[in-house]
RNA sequence: GCCCCGGUGGUGGAAUUGGUAGACACGCAGGACUUAAAAUCCUGUGUCUUCGCGGACGUACGGGUUCAAGUCCCGUCUGGGGUACCA
């Protein structure tokens, strides 16, 4: 019988559906197992065969630790909500929802036909409202909270309130605005439903303020930071502006220091890690205040600008080490003195300056980077320490979300400043020995502090420390940690996302009732902004609001709200009370190995872990970190073809004296001549030339006679290349009979072969369909099977690598599984013998057994498949069909091809499934060999080897390799000088 | 600019702890079977040199450590990814 792969395969995916053979159990003896694939978002175009490279990955684990006895929990289910299918729904018309059910319908047929050992019951979907019941649920669980400095944990609201009611907010340690007034209880007491809204408002966890936001007005709505990749929005490459608006936002700040160390808890890639670090961004500084010097003209001013001037700036600096060579102040456009502080005569100018600053989108922003711009204020403020003037300007270099918006710009030790001084010709004072400040600034922070007055001498680092002691016992300011990291936006003015569940009552937003929610996602007429700007959901019934009379929040969440937790939906999913019982929480505890892109570095992997630390805050959960080991699997690039097409035209003149331009047929020509013409330009000298000009003499006739001429001149001759289907190429060898009757090629019949094929070119691109380079799962599994689409995935090379999709070599996989098939069906009708297995098979076996166990372990899935082939190959060469091989053979195989070794397993006579059976055990006693063969080198260089008992002593072995005749011929007579002997590894003599 | 990860035959890649570089597979060449093709099987295949035995060279480049370096150290080049006025 032959290797039907089509049959078996889908006679077992039928089987696992039908008996839920992967369903995983909530407790018992065997220790657990989870093992998750990144959410995906059902996409229109369906799966590419990019998709599935760590979905196979994590399939292979998870069977595999089926088979060592764990309970293993491998779930499947779609971030459904998002961007894609609401600008359909805004093309179309059609509900997003609809859409959105095609592609999940279309990427489950897919999954299913590669055989993945999913538990489908626990399949979740973020657009079900039984779902994001949840994340509202859990959106109100961070709005009810606030962040205790003191017990460094996330806590009830409650707890704060009782605080501000004891004793006013002086003694509170909590992580919230800059700009919170101090009170008492006495006037907290005392203070509106409205204030009190206001105030608490400045504390919460998931909060409404006012800050500066990435507007997309293309997409009509805000983005986070990760959201925009090169100043426009990563998902459709629109223009981005700041704007400043009211959003609702998440206080992820709170948690930047534990998000940091909680790196070093976890088996994550090194690159990964260092993103998230970067992304974090803590500096340790000081802070600086320097006080402003009355100028004359504002002094005369109102009292009102006389007492804001006495304000200081204050700035954030990481080198107080530096403060000596301060020349100047830099504000940023935004910064809230720039006003008061400019003088008469500069107001035109600075106000023209911070207008046009403000409206710089962030595109235009990262264009001009190196152009420098800033203005004078007109300002000064005292150097706290030699009491000199120092000038206050602004430029948009400096940023007003970070720090303090302020800098004190010490152009000798920093490049920013120090460009900017030289644009502007301000002083440059050197305080740290060893730059040369004629060509650029010297920032290391290295070398020995000059004309620093108390800091003279000193090595920067000790500068650093004396100087922020002296700013501290001066009270100019305090040793400072600064995060790059923002609050999460967490508010999208957009239609298919979860409805934050928030209303509005006298202006005061409220959280609903946990025993209102879900509040579903309401209909409306169309997906788009209302007349006035309002955000979609806007456009609901009137009847859509909170007892019938309040309004709604129109925002909704954005797309990383429902990827925040759903590894904890799965362990139970079907849950109608809770997000997941804290019992099989504490049960499934964490993820054990979470594979995906790392695309979502900065994104989802961030807030993920985000709200796994606030729930465990609350108690809600025993873990806070989501997975302990991530892998990132490369991607998967296309490797487009393309076939040589000439373009060649000849200028002729007519016996009238007219003149013609007159093409000639149009010449495929294989990739060697293309390269050949490419190389020496000119086509007359070309290798293929006679055998084109038999091809164009023809035309090149008949025009002689239709025209009556013989003077051709002027030709133009160039050849151009052109995308072909992939799929229609083979080992770079171009299928001319599909080439041909592919509708879009059809008029260019004319080819130049090299060895009587045609041989495309032959280049990495994104895999698209623009570029004819998109294959799909579907397309292999037809053609190989699923089995060898898995082995071939997985052969290509190391998981986390990036490679170009070609399918050279899947000949070299498929060939393995019939070479498989082969050993038990050898004679054409299944044969399977009971014989003792020889020592020899025993050994193949044990050896494959503890690769494929080491392979495993490690995530080296390409060199598994090797081991299977090598195995595969010894047991083809020792005719071996013993059923004391194979057997256990087949459960090493089953992670990898688990159709075939389920049916193999069948034919030998179980009636269980492959997946109940044991991991065979590795027997050490099968590998020892009686023999070692050392290599015998000399100077490091092998000669020969010798093969010796594995007994003989190091002495022994050096006694027979000095007495070697070989050896002899190599030491010419010489007395080695010294001989090394690394049992049962290498000898090596030194002449 | 900064940070991270790479660079090994014609190709994908292997070499897990410093110990025979190139496993396995593709491709290519030759052969067997066949009327023929496909499929299958066998042999060879890093480069140079030699009729052959053999010899020399060889893991981006230049140095170093070591009995021994693809592997460790220093410097350079180069490809990919991330990030960027973050003070």
């Amino acid at each position: 019988m032959e290797y039907n792969f089509k049959e078996i395969e889908s006679n077992w995916q039928k089987y696992w559906a039908t008996n839920k053979t992967f369903a995983a159990k909530d407790g018992g003896d065997k220790p657990k197992y989870y093992v998750l694939d990144m959410f995906p978002y059902p996409s229109g175009a369906g799966l590419h065969v990019g998709h599935p490279l760590g979905y196979i990955a994590s399939d292979i684990v998870a069977r595999y630790k089926r088979h060592k006895g764990f309970n293993v929990l491998h779930p499947m289910g779609y971030d459904s909500f998002g961007l894609p299918a609401e600008q359909y729904a805004i093309q179309t018309g059609q509900h997003p929802k609809i859409t959105t059910e095609q592609n999940i319908a279309r990427y489950r047929e897919q999954l299913d036909k590669i055989g993945f050992s999913f538990d489908w019951d626990r399949e979740v979907r973020t657009s079900n409202p039984e779902y994001y019941k949840w994340t509202q649920w859990i959106f109100i669980q961070i709005f009810n909270s606030w962040y205790n400095k003191n017990s460094n944990k996330a806590e009830n609201i409650s707890t704060l309130i009782a605080e501000f009611e004891a004793n006013g907010n002086t003694k509170v340690n909590a992580v919230c605005d800059e700009d919170v007034q101090s009170f008492t209880a006495a006037q907290w007491n005392a203070f509106s439903e409205k204030e009190h809204s206001d105030i608490l408002m400045a504390y919460r966890m998931a909060y409404l303020g006012v800050a500066y936001v990435n507007w997309c007005p293309q997409l009509g709505t805000v983005l986070a930071n990760d959201e925009i990749k090169d100043g426009v929005s990563e998902r459709g490459g629109y223009p981005v502006e700041r704007k400043l608006m009211k959003q609702w936002s998440m206080r992820i700040t709170a948690y930047a220091q534990r998000l940091l160390d909680g790196l070093d808890t976890l088996d994550w890639t090194e690159s990964l890690k260092e993103a998230q670090r970067n992304w974090i961004g803590k500096s340790e500084g000081t802070s600086l205040r320097f006080k402003v010097i009355r100028h004359p003209e504002l002094v005369s001013g109102s009292q009102e600008m006389l007492n804001q001037v006495q304000h200081d700036i204050e700035v954030f600096t990481t080198r107080p080490d530096t403060v000596f060579g301060v020349s100047f102040i830099t504000l940023a456009p935004e910064h809230e003195l720039v006003d008061l502080l400019t003088t008469p005569d500069n107001k035109a100018a600075v106000e023209a300056y911070v207008t046009q600053a403000k409206n710089r989108s962030e595109r235009e922003r990262q264009a001009d980077i190196n152009k420098i711009t800033g203005v004078f204020t007109g300002s000064y403020v005292e150097h706290p320490f030699t009491g000199k003037q120092v000038p206050i300007w602004v430029g948009d270099y400096v940023l007003a979300g970070y720090g303090t918006g302020a800098v004190m710009a010490v152009p000798a030790h920093d490049s920013r400043d120090y460009s900017f001084a030289k644009h502007f010709g301000l002083p440059i004072l050197e305080v740290v020995a060893g730059g040369d400040l004629e060509k650029e600034s010297y920032d290391a922070k290295e070398g020995k502090l000059i004309n620093s007055d108390f800091l003279n001498g000193l090595d920067v680092k000790d500068a650093m420390k004396k100087a922020i002691a002296e700013i501290e016992k001066q009270g100019l300011g305090k040793g400072k940690v600064n995060f790059r990291l923002r609050d999460a936006v967490f508010g999208r003015q957009r239609y298919w996302g979860e409805p934050i569940p928030v209303y509005y009552k006298n202006d005061i937003p409220y959280a609903l009732n946990e025993n209102e929610l879900p509040l579903v996602l309401p209909e409306v007429d169309k997906y788009l902004p209302t007349e006035d700007g309002e955000p979609p959901l806007a456009r609901a019934a009137a009847s859509w609001k909170h007892e019938g009379k309040y309004d709604y929040e129109h925002s909704t969440m954005p797309g990383w709200a429902g990827s925040s937790w759903y590894f904890l939906r799965y362990m139970d999913a079907a849950n109608g009370n809770e997000f997941a019982s804290k019992k099989l929480s504490d049960y499934w505890q964490q993820v054990d190995l979470y594979i995906g892109g790392s695309e979502h570095a900065t994104g989802h992997l961030l807030y993920v872990r985000f709200w796994t630390k606030f729930l465990k805050d609350l108690g809600y959960i025993a873990i806070d970190e989501p997975a302990k080991k991530l892998i990132n699997q490369g991607m998967i690039q296309g490797l487009s073809a393309f076939v040589h097409r000439i373009h060649h035209s000849v200028n002729y003149s007519l016996p009238d004296g007219g003149r013609k331009v007159m093409p000639l047929p149009s010449v495929h020509v294989s990739k060697k001549h293309y390269d050949e013409f490419k190389l020496n330009g000119d086509y007359k000298t070309c290798s293929f030339y006679k055998e084109y000009q038999n091809i164009i003499s023809h035309r090149i006739e008949e025009l002689k006679i239709e025209e009556k001429t013989e003077q051709f001149n002027d030709e133009n001759f160039s050849i151009s290349k052109y995308n072909v289907d992939v799929n229609i190429v083979d080992n770079d060898v171009l299928d001319i009979t599909k080439y041909v009757a592919s509708k879009q090629f059809n008029d260019y019949k004319h080819f130049i072969y090299e060895n009587e094929k045609y041989v495309c070119t032959r280049e990495v691109e994104k895999m698209s369909k623009s570029k004819y380079n998109v294959v799909t799962p579907d397309d292999i599994a037809e053609k190989f099977g699923s089995d060898t689409l898995r082995l071939y995935e997985m052969f290509l090379g190391p998981l986390e690598q990036s490679k170009p999709w070609n399918t050279n070599g899947i000949t070299g996989v498929h060939g393995f599984l019939k070479k498989l098939w082969k050993l038990f069906y050898g004679t054409g009708t299944f044969a399977i013998s009971n014989d003792e297995p020889t020592k020899g098979e025993l050994k193949t076996l044990h050896k494959t057994i503890k690769k494929i166990t080491e392979d495993i372990e490690r995530f080296s899935f390409n060199t598994s498949i090797s081991n299977f082939m090598i195995c595969v190959n010894e047991l083809t060469d020792a005719k071996c069909n013993k059923r004391a091989i194979l057997e256990p053979l087949l459960i090493c195989l089953s992670p990898y091809a688990p159709h075939i070794a389920e049916e193999l397993w069948k034919q030998l006579g179980h009636t269980e499934s492959i997946s109940t059976a044991a991991f065979p055990d590795f027997n050490e006693a099968f590998l020892i060999d009686d023999n070692v063969n050392y290599p015998v080198s000399f100077n490091g260089k092998v000669k020969f080897t010798l093969e010796l008992a594995a007994t003989l002593t190091t002495q022994e072995v050096e006694a027979i390799v000095r007495a070697n005749e070989q050896t002899a011929k190599y030491l010419d007579g010489k007395e080695p000088k010294k001989v090394i002997v690394v049992h049962k590894k290498i000898v090596n003599m030194v002449v």
